[in-house]
RNA sequence: GUGGCCGUAGCUCAGUCUGGUUAGAGCGCCGGGUUGUGGUCCCGGAGGCCGCGGGUUCGAAUCCCGUCGGUCACCCCA
């Protein structure tokens, strides 16, 4: 037998399970219009380098998670592994001048050992507001995020906040740390001391030297005067939107562009590896990192794996409203019918021509629609016979009645 | 990149330790019982290079080696 398996690592995602991914969609869209961010696409593809300096040759995904392979002119292409990056490249190349607010959503690549929620090829949802200093912007990007995960029925989820400054600031810090690490290089993990040379800051999230980590300095308690009342800011934004969260002093993101704001939604009924529904934060040297002027900007990502793992299968709702029955010889006006009712907005199914009429019922019991329109002889008084699948009562009703019946 | 577990029907698995006629079950699928009624019941049917390659043997789903795949965890992250 062909194996028809999709690439390690990549799914198919598959009527009924997917039920749940056209929710999710669905859901963000609404939330990103609603607080007025546009709709960006931009290509699975980029160059190489847009990644490498944006995203930073420090960090995890770039050193050995990036799907790279040359294209027939001989170019560096990667699979996009994130989207911040993608989104500032097509604001510069946009020519747009102030705010850009844009929302997105599709596949990001990493070449990984797949797992439970981790997959090569996975999706996600995000927003970035470009071109906006404004702490505002943080808070309502973190807002936006909640409102999602909430409206979605998300069980058990934390925003996690925390600030890493600015890059003027940074040198400082990063002395007081090094220094103290190096006092404690021998009781660090092995991990851990290779992190320290390459970016000593991702220390701090090591789960396993934690109890050890609990005393170091951190990012937050060394922040430069802007950022700290930018910081106290977005906190206070937060409050007053209602959207709870907690400090987490040692939160630190993957990605090397973060600047000030880093926050992360946290499944906390999920197991461990999974956790991380997503997160984000501001940017503002990034445009820069990859030759641009100067834009600041902050944003969130969110897996939709992730999202519907946490969700735990809790989409029960008919995909149909109503499925249709043809008896012998009433092929035509059944499919007539479900023509005028899927233009009046219904949701609609019928079988394929040429089944029984038991085999159609069974169709129509498969397909979840609460109830079964019987297109037969009564359709020439100008009626059809309609069955509550639940509990299998029906009655005879005039075809006008349908749409009223159906509670369209 | 490291480690554990697992590959037999569409799915879940038995059979593997102790090699031996045509490889099984449940569920699902299709048809019939009921030429206009599903979900229950009864009957029938389709569907298997036993992951792949090599080796041992008179004989391999079963033993050995390799390989590929799946899965979970570490790492990291979404």
């Amino acid at each position: 037998m062909a194996s028809f398996a999709p690439p390690k690592g990549t799914d198919d995602i598959v009527p009924p399970a997917s039920a749940a991914w056209r929710a999710v969609l669905r859901e963000w869209d609404t939330w990103a219009e609603r607080f007025g961010f546009g709709l960006l696409m931009t290509p699975v593809f980029e160059a190489t380098e847009l990644f490498a300096r944006g995203v930073g040759e420090s960090s995890e995904v770039v050193r050995k998670q990036m799907y790279t392979f040359e294209d027939g002119g001989g170019r560096s292409i990667t699979l996009r592994p994130e989207g911040t990056a993608p989104t500032v490249r097509a604001y510069l190349a946009s020519g747009v001048q102030g705010a850009w607010k844009v929302a997105y959503s599709g596949p990001m690549f990493r070449y990984e050992r797949p797992q439970k929620g981790r997959r090569r090829q996975f999706y996600q949802v995000g927003a970035e507001h470009l071109d906006s200093e404004d702490p505002a912007a943080d808070a309502a990007i973190i807002e936006l995020g909640y409102r999602f995960l909430e409206a979605l029925g998300v069980p058990g989820v934390e925003v996690q906040l925390n600030s890493l400054g600015d890059p003027e600031d940074r040198p400082a810090y990063l002395t007081i740390l090094r220094t103290w690490l190096e006092e404690r290089r021998d009781e660090l993990c092995e991990d851990s001391r290779q992190t320290m040379e390459l970016n000593p800051m991702r220390v701090l999230d090591c789960k396993a030297c934690a109890p050890l980590l609990a005393d170091a300095p951190t990012p937050v308690a060394h922040l430069g005067e802007d950022a700290a009342s930018a910081y106290a800011a977005v906190k206070e934004l937060l409050t007053e939107a209602g959207v709870p969260f907690v400090e987490e002093p040692r939160l630190v993101r993957g990605l090397d562009y973060y600047t000030r704001t880093a926050f992360e939604y946290v499944a906390t009924e999920l197991d461990a590896a999974q956790t991380a529904l997503g997160g984000g934060g501001r940017y503002d040297g990034l445009a820069e990192a990859i030759g641009g002027r100067r834009v600041p900007g902050v944003g969130l990502a969110m897996g939709i794996d992730r999202i519907v793992l946490a969700m735990g299968g809790t989409q029960a709702t008919s995909p149909l409203d109503a499925f249709v029955v043809a008896t012998p010889g009433r092929d035509r006006h059944a499919r007539g019918l479900v023509s005028r009712l899927r233009l009046e907005g219904a949701r609609v199914d019928i079988a394929d021509r040429g089944r029984s009429v038991k085999a159609q019922f069974k169709a129509a019991d498969r397909s979840a629609a609460p109830v079964t329109l019987v297109v037969g002889d009564e359709w020439d008084q100008g009626e059809i016979t309609v069955r509550r699948m639940a509990d299998g009562t029906q009655e005879t009703i005039g075809i006008e009645e349908i749409t009223q019946w159906l509670e369209l």
